[in-house]
DNA sequence: ATCGTCATATGAA
DNA sequence: TTCATATGACGAT
């Protein structure tokens, strides 16, 4: 059983829970997600040194403002195929977007388009991991877990516009 | 422009 | 093995 530590980071846009194993950030919750209480008591000084990298890195991303530096990444609880997805959209700069296709294309997977879309969907790490950034090819909106409206507020954001 | 249909990869049950 | 997908391409209308 791994030991996860639960963190709050406060911005305007409400109240995110970053959840952190031994070796780094696993998971960024939305406000407003069903969520359990955060963690009391000392917190180790690495992860809280990847604490502060993370909440800066999430108010940059709110900001619509390029981000400098990401907390270490934990993907344990992707599949290889899921983890290669995320790693790709890692490099899509803010303001930028990739069709699901191309990020198939990108991990030498070019029939994989829908699968993409499903690992997108299993992101645990959204607004870091820049699923937001990823429309259908048609340039129209796709989904997003977190819930349309905050991809159409992050994609605003950037200067990005889409389909109706 | 919109809609239906099919091909296809991946992952969970 | 069966089912669901945050897709895409193509053709009919």
């Amino acid at each position: 059983m791994r030991a996860i530590i639960r963190l709050t980071i406060q911005t305007q846009a409400g109240l995110f829970f970053a959840h952190y194993s031994e070796s780094g950030l696993i998971e960024l919750a939305f406000p407003n997600q069903r969520t359990r209480p955060a963690t009391k008591g000392k917190i180790l000084p690495t992860v809280h040194t990847w604490h502060t990298t993370t909440a800066r890195a999430v108010k940059a991303v709110l900001a619509g403002r390029p981000v400098r530096e990401l907390p270490p990444l934990d993907f344990w609880s992707g599949t290889s195929f899921q983890k290669a997805v995320w790693e790709e959209l890692l490099w899509i700069p803010a303001g930028e977007t990739r069709s699901y296709a191309e990020i198939a294309r990108a991990i030498r997977k070019p029939k994989a388009a829908r699968a993409v879309g499903g690992a997108c969907g299993a992101n645990p790490i959204p607004l870091l991991i820049p699923c937001h950034r990823v429309l259908a090819a048609n340039r129209k909106i796709g989904g997003f877990s977190g819930g349309l409206k905050w991809k159409r507020r992050l994609l605003k954001m950037e200067g990005v516009t889409t389909q109706s």
